[in-house]
Formats: structure tokens, C-alpha cells, sequence
DNA sequence: ACCGGTCACGTGACCGGTCACGGTATTGAA
DNA sequence: TTCAATACCGTGACCGGTCACGTGACCGGT
């Protein structure tokens, strides 16, 4: 227990002022440089640094940033933390990380408690909560960024509001297929309360409309996104739909399930059967076959958030409400190459 | 910029002291439960939350630590980021989570900031600043675990240590190859420079050791850890020693690459060649064979690190220096069965 | 009636910085 | 010489809580 040193104990120990101190800290113009040489040599030797928590105090910032997600473990949410950590070291801000979990009560104490810090914004994936008591939790933070989410209009404060397109991203699958000749797509579509899951959805039927075909519902089937689920939903589709020649999965982990699954029913990947997935995880390049997939920047997309809401921030951008698309690409591999 | 609601807003809307608010939101015991009630109320409705950053500033303590490791993105760390994070919130403590990135300068930034943010403890994993350096940086804060990492012991504060054995990890792995008649174990090593990769040498060495067989120096290939490079490695390695029936590799990522280039070069896994990996990425157990590995649980051990931490933090261990030991597990898939 | 003890609550100082303002010395122009 | 402008530096108040201590009311025992 050290007795930590304050400006106090430096401007004694330089012979100058609590305030000379703190201008030779914040570059202040209103000192000399020698003076200010002089301190901050002192202030080394004594191991001084100043404490933020003071500074935070009176100045009204803290210089961090909350970053709300449902599961950092999930390689789309670790590569957005990365991205947004990166972009805010790079402008000096610190980076308070909460997991949701998708719970509704983890997602609450996660935002009182983002608030009790007084961060200075917060970023926020999919809530869970409902507009109006969202609304409430997040009026109280003077910046906000949604990703993949309902914007909330905060009566003070900015906001932002930062959209994937994964409707574009689920269109450009299908007319990948339809294009390389197969139409008989099935759709292992993701957890539909989720705003990706019903993007990719309405993006999966758009594409048949571009290419005017019709669309077989029954082709739809809902599987919740974990590694293994996907299995044995495909097994099931593949029986009941034989003809099948193509399929579209939510995610990477999925189409890898329903990969094994067309191997262990006889079907060839891409020959009988083409799969596309959503993400592009790492592994997706190094199986065999390799996996198409819908690639989205996740790690620009965790730093086009940072920077859009430290821009908020700071006020570089005087704008409010700002919305951003985010387009996906699709990254044509071998699971269902560029020609039939 | 709605001016903030303080302590003493609410104890001249409640009738009241400052203290005696302070008292409420404290659990003290020196207050009537009836005049607690009316002051949480008074406080409910004008949307009151206590200031963290004044409190913390009074106490002493910030319910708030640091997390530094190398990248958030890689799996390893995402999932002990997971866990930490965790024990953290049920513990009533927030996390801020740096990236060193493997760069020293990141490292010293990351716990320079740290420390003014005055955070009441800090893991760090697998510094790369030499024992004297670290030990400066380290000394300021009260509290710290490392995980991987030799141990710096300070002057003041607590600290604990937590090792993963990533020596008996790789004994166990070669064993299993020995048990199962292959004995020309190939060893795509990582990164000597780091603490696990120079344990998974010595394991591997050992294993030999313990079953009385020799060592050929030649199948030990050094492979940075990245999912594409174990490939090339691979295949030189398999044209130059064309008799390799086992291969160990550094991680899961290298051991899919290595996969690979056994099935490119003709040979069958496990029948020609037997493959275990490290780590238990999710995919391992879906791929096609199904890979062998070395487990480690990563989760328990953020969740450990950071109980350990809060331990120290609120003085219920006062044994300092505490060293614990993870111990690995094998997970025994199709890429290296049980029985040859 | 007096005293000690407990309960409930209030007051000044403080945590470690910053802000607004004030002061002094030096300089240059009138 | 006088005065204003500038450069440099210091002082009290304040940010929003907590801590240590003080106060008064009430109660039971002698």
C-alpha cells in the first residue's frame, strides 16, 4: 500500500504549482519550456503519473468506451472487439468490454454499469431490450452506436447508427446459385427474432424475385446457430427434399455442419449438392472443400464504430443520427465455385 | 448535456443528508429502513445513479481491471476474455480488455494506461517486456495475475501466478502416439520465443523419455502459428522423412493445415498418418477427421485468473505468490484414435 | 434525576485533479 | 516615463462522492 503520489507532492518537489504541473501534463501553452522540462523530469523520478480517475472527475471525461456484445467468444463479435479496440488505443481511449449473452437482465447491469463508469459513449450490438426501455438506459449516455440494431432517438446526446446489409449479402448467395444453375436452394435460416436473422431471410426470397423464380418455403428451415445444430436439420431436409442442389446457411458453423451432412448422405460438395455460408470464419478457406461464403469486414466494421462514435465524441462531425450500410461480399470458393 | 443529478440533488429532494443517501445506496446500517426506502425512491425517480468515478476517487478502488493479452480475435484468448469476464461481472467488477498485439510498445501503453485508470488489478498473459521492465510497470499495481508468464514478484501489492502445463500436454500427446505403435513423431512446433511454446518442446522431448524411445532432432520444424502456414512445412517435412507416421502439432489451426498437406500428398489420416493438435478449437470435433487435441480449458482458466485476482483484491487469500497449475487434457477424436 | 448507550442523521474535510481568475515581471510602443 | 500587452505562474473553489466525527433523541437502569 504505497501512499501514491499526487500533482501535489511533484510541484513541491519541483517548486512550483499544482497548476504548473498539470499544464506540463496537458501541453498548456502557458508555460515555459524549461519549467516544463523540469517537472516532467521530477515527475519521473517520483513515478508520477497522473490520476485519470481525478482528471475524469473534473473534467466530465473518462476517455473510455463501453462495447456492449452478446459473446466475445464468437469469432464475428472477438473480430469486431478487435477492430474497435484497436481504433480506440489509436485515440487514446480505453476500452470497457461487456458480454450480453443475449440476456435480457446481463444486457441491463451491463448498461447501468457502463453508465455508473460515466464512459464517455457506448456501442451497442442487438439489444435484446425493447425500444422503450432501451431508450431509457441508453438517453442517459451523451454518444451512442448501434450496430445491427433499431436506432433509438436519444432526446440529448448523438447517436449513431451502423447497418450490415445482410439482405444484399443473402441476395448476392442466391443469385450466386441461380446463376451457376441450380434453383432448388434450401435455406437453413438462423434465429428469426434476431435483425440479422430476418434480414438474411427477406434477402434469400429477394433473390429468387431478381431472377424471377419461385420460391419453395418449405425450403426454409430454422436452425439455432451453433456448431453442431445444423447436422441433423440438413439430414432431415435431404430426405424429404431429395432434388436439393443447393444450400444456404446463417453462418459458417452451420454450412460446415450441413457440409458433413451432404458427405455422410452420398451427396458431393459442390458436384450434388453447393453450399454457401455467412461470415467467413478462417477456418472456411483451409476445409475441404474450401467454403463459399458471405464475407462481412467485421474487424473495419468494430473500427468504423469506434471512429464514427469517438468522431460523435469529439465533435468532429456535427451530424446526428448518421446511418451506415455496411455491404457485404461474397467470397466464391469451392464449395460452390464460379461455374457449374 | 443534461446537467448530471448528484448526491446532493437528491438529499435536498429527499429532505436529507448527502451522507445519509450515500448511506442508502451503501447498505449502511445507520439508517432507518423507512427513510432508506423514501431516499431510493426520490433517487429511482429522478433517474439517480452514484457517481463511480467520485466514489472510486474517495475509496480507493474502481471495481474495474485490466486484461491484457495478445489478441482478443484469437480463440485461445477470446474464450479466457470470455470466462474473466464473467467471474468479473458476478464479482461486480468491470473489465477493460487491451490488445498487446505481441508489441512491446502496445504492452507498456496498455499498462501505462491501466494504471492511471487506476484499475484494482490486472492480468497479464505472456508479457514480452524483459522480467525488469515488467517488474517496473507491475510494481505500481496493488494486485496481479499472470498467467503464462514468469513471475515478477513485487514490493508491494499481491500477486499470483497460474501456468498452464503445457509440458504434460505434450507428453501425454506422444505417449498416445507410442501407446498406438507410431513412434516417427514429426513436431510442427511453435514460436520458441514464447513461455508454451519452448513447455510443448520439452513435453514432446520427454514423452520420448518416458517410453525409453529416441528423439529424431530432424522432425522438429519450427511453423509460425497461423492457419496457412503449417501447410508448406508440412509437405517438406513429409517429402524429406517420407517415413513420419505421427505428427504433433503446435495448435489445432496448424494441425488442420497439416491435414491437409498429408491428404495432397496421398497419405491417409490417421491410417498413414496419425495427427494431434492443440487448443480444442470448436471446429476440431466437426472437421472430417475429426481432430485429436490437446484441451485446455480455457474458459475455467480466465474465470480462474480472475477469482484468484478478486481474491487478492479483497484480501481473502493473504498467502501471496500463489502458483497454480492447469493440467490438460487429451481429447481423443478420429485423427489419432485410441487404438491403432 | 442522572448517566451511559444506542440509533438515526448531519457537517467539515478530503480524494487528486482542473477551472477561472488573479498576480507579477518583462517587453515594446506611445 | 507611462501604459498596455504578453508570458508565466499561483490560489481558491469545485467535480461528486466518502470518511471521521459530532449531535440530538430516546431508552433503560440505578
Amino acid at each position: 500500500m504505497t501512499k501514491s503520489i499526487t500533482i501535489r507532492d511533484v510541484a513541491r518537489a519541483a517548486g512550483v504549482s499544482r497548476q504548473t504541473v498539470s499544464r506540463a501534463f496537458n501541453n498548456k501553452s502557458e508555460i515555459s519550456p524549461e519549467t516544463k522540462q523540469h517537472v516532467l523530469e521530477v515527475a519521473r523520478s517520483m513515478g508520477y503519473r497522473p490520476s485519470g480517475l481525478a482528471r475524469s472527475l473534473s473534467t466530465n471525461r473518462t476517455y473510455t468506451i463501453g462495447l456492449l456484445i452478446p459473446d466475445n467468444s464468437i469469432h464475428f463479435f472477438a473480430l469486431i472487439t478487435k477492430g474497435a479496440e484497436d481504433a480506440a488505443v489509436a485515440a487514446g481511449y480505453s476500452l470497457f468490454l461487456v458480454n450480453t449473452l443475449r440476456d435480457i437482465q446481463r444486457e441491463t447491469i451491463g448498461l447501468d454499469t457502463l453508465w455508473d463508469r460515466r464512459v464517455d459513449g457506448a456501442i451497442l450490438y442487438a439489444s435484446f431490450l425493447s425500444p422503450q426501455q432501451l431508450s431509457a438506459y441508453v438517453d442517459r449516455f451523451q454518444h451512442v452506436v448501434f450496430i445491427n440494431c433499431q436506432t433509438i432517438p436519444t432526446t440529448s446526446g448523438k447517436t449513431a447508427s451502423i447497418n450490415v446489409d445482410d439482405r444484399a449479402g443473402a441476395r448476392l448467395a442466391v443469385s450466386h446459385f441461380i446463376q451457376s444453375g441450380r434453383s432448388r436452394i434450401a435455406f437453413l435460416a438462423g434465429p428469426l427474432m434476431s435483425i440479422s436473422g430476418q434480414r438474411r431471410l427477406t434477402g434469400y426470397e429477394q433473390g429468387f424475385l431478381d431472377h424471377d423464380q419461385t420460391m419453395d418455403a418449405d425450403l426454409i428451415h430454422q436452425v439455432t446457430p451453433t456448431l453442431h445444430t445444423g447436422y441433423e436439420d440438413t439430414m432431415t431436409l435431404l430426405k424429404n427434399h431429395p432434388d436439393v442442389n443447393a444450400i444456404l446457411a446463417y453462418n459458417d458453423d452451420i454450412a460446415v455442419s450441413a457440409m458433413n451432412a451432404c458427405a455422410d448422405s452420398g451427396r458431393r460438395v459442390p458436384d450434388d449438392v453447393a453450399i454457401i455460408g455467412f461470415d467467413d470464419i478462417p477456418i472456411a478457406a483451409v476445409i475441404r472443400p474450401s467454403l463459399t461464403t458471405v464475407r462481412i469486414g467485421k474487424q473495419d466494421l468494430g473500427k468504423l464504430a469506434m471512429n464514427t462514435l469517438i468522431g460523435l465524441i469529439e465533435g468532429e462531425n456535427n451530424q446526428n443520427n448518421i446511418e451506415i450500410k455496411i455491404s457485404p461480399k461474397l467470397v466464391i470458393r469451392d464449395s460452390a465455385p464460379e461455374i457449374s
